[in-house]
DNA sequence: TATTGTTATACTCTATAACTATA
DNA sequence: TATAGTTATAGAGTATAACAATA
């Protein structure tokens, strides 16, 4: 190595300059970062009525669907069975969320009046948060992207 | 329980239908649940050739920009200081990468012959990933999408 | 003082394995 | 046997706080 390598920017070592990252020409990649930081936005208006991501989509998806089953919501939702258990437990511990007896192992689980104002509130940060971030996109291009990314999750695994 | 609750289905609870899901007419929802499938997918091939997602970026940036230091690429791919530290720490136990003094504590990372083949099998690896995926998308559509999620991640926070 | 690197710690999400209970 | 639920555990990824070293 020798001294003048540092002020010889090459093709591979734009030292001083903006550095080179490739990732970005990914697709794959500049979804990751989009939906990483979309989310980080989420997050962080949810926690302000004490709601992690997810237990947002669950208490929506319960309130939407009395009596539904965890197992079922871990289906629609992609939540692996193991970790619906602790997910629901501290819903119902919060008061959010009932379990009424249905059959074998099972139980169905239903918004408590709390839990129901919850769900509202989940669904209009998230409502806004869409509004806000894609609000810009016309209907047909949102139905275009909302078909494509579609594609990819469901009916997969 | 009595027998005739679970066969009389609301509009609430479609107790034998698919039950409802809401989620699904949000965009940020389609692109969480895409994102997340992909990356899971790509998380399962970079495993066999023993890179995480984070570091198959990390040391693609750093064959493309010899000598860039920890911070940089923290900056770049959006990773605190405080996660590179094990991060490159561990790349440079397994011999891909390697450390030159620089000024301050700063030091300028590098990869061996054995790094750069990692980075060349992880860029494939996601070269083809991204082919795979997005590869029936045109060049003007995929440019309209980068330019849209870029927006979202770039020059944010 | 600002930047770099490090350690410790904690939380969220995900994944597998092993177990019980019930249809 | 198949399904539902639980527990334990581990590994990624991310976040903050506090600290040392150096320009």
């Amino acid at each position: 190595m020798t001294a003048n390598d540092a002020d010889t920017p090459t093709k591979n070592t734009p030292t001083s300059a903006t550095p080179s990252n490739t990732l970005e020409d990914h697709l794959g990649y500049q979804l990751r970062r989009a939906s990483s930081y979309l989310m980080g936005v989420l997050a962080q208006r949810l926690a302000q009525i004490n709601l992690t991501p997810s237990e947002g989509s669950v208490i929506i998806l319960i309130a939407g669907n009395e009596r539904i089953i965890q197992s079922e919501i871990g289906r629609i939702l992609g939540i692996k069975r193991a970790n619906m258990a602790p997910l629901t437990a501290s819903l119902e511990r919060r008061g959010l969320v009932e379990r009424q007896a249905i059959g074998g192992k099972a139980f169905g689980l239903t918004v408590t009046p709390s839990g129901r104002q919850a769900a509202e509130d989940a669904e209009r940060v998230m409502l806004e948060h869409d509004r806000e971030f894609f609000g810009a996109i016309s209907p047909q291009s949102r139905q275009l992207l909302t078909d494509l990314l579609g594609q990819y999750w469901k009916n997969a695994e």
